[in-house]
DNA sequence: GGACATTTGTACGTATGTATC
DNA sequence: CGATACATACGTACAAATGTC
């Protein structure tokens, strides 16, 4: 399955193996990815390379970890409209501590926030997976 | 400086100190980030801990890794202004490897996209750290 | 509550590859 | 070519959180 001589790094080819199986719907939505153990027996690979491809997808805000429990594909909430004023600028960075602290952005979990400005003052900071801008 | 007996991981207590140094202007944007080897040495931890630490830094956009050469400070560009439509909806959301490649963001560099859609249609992708949207 | 297994998190060591200077 | 610097990947050990019995 994961070729070491390929150019591509092992944790990416095993990133884009899982990454597959949850766009296919092999992995569904709150479903469980195996366990790092599990995988080092499926690959074949390291307990480090599992790791990081499970970073991988973390930070393409695919899966969430949870120590103790387990690893499982985010499960897309309903988003909230926020509505936009007219002359407002709009801006996307990731947050900081205290951001993620604050909007409940779980350890782990890598999701930008949505910064709306008005005359240069910060009128709301969003996190990205639970908010939608509407621009009417 | 660092205490492995806090609650708080070295990694992230070594990110904290590099981020600190680069909002307090002691690391300017565009320098370089001491070398892996020097923060072994100046900190007393290994290896690992310095590159999750600057990893966390990368995964806040503050710095950007390149290999041979070194980490460098992000160095904020002029952002493009994007006007909205009346009626678009926008999202964010980390990019896919095929947006990453297409609008040309590095190997590295964690950066969000912005998502402009018109009636379910997507209208606009654009890289977070280069674009403003506005609303007039 | 306590004991235990499971699972992820943190942190160290070591070796090798690759790109830049 | 050599030195430097980051990337990948193996190994090991222990800590911390969770769930089960």
């Amino acid at each position: 399955m994961l070729d070491p001589h390929l150019d591509r790094p092992l944790f990416r080819q095993l990133a884009d193996a899982l990454r597959d199986q949850i766009i296919t719907g092999q992995l569904t939505p709150g479903s469980a990815v195996p366990s790092i153990k599990a995988l080092e027996h499926r690959y074949g690979v390291s307990r480090e390379t599992i790791r990081r491809a499970l970073a991988a997808l973390r930070v393409e805000g695919l899966v969430v970890a949870e120590r103790g429990y387990g690893t499982r594909v985010v499960d897309e909430q309903p988003r909230e409209q926020v509505k936009v004023p007219r002359g407002a600028r709009v801006r996307s960075r990731m947050p900081t501590e205290a951001e993620r602290a604050e909007l409940g952005i779980e350890p782990g979990a890598v999701v930008p926030v949505l910064v709306v400005t008005l005359g240069g003052r910060v009128r709301g900071v969003y996190a990205a997976d639970r908010v939608e801008l509407t621009f009417s």
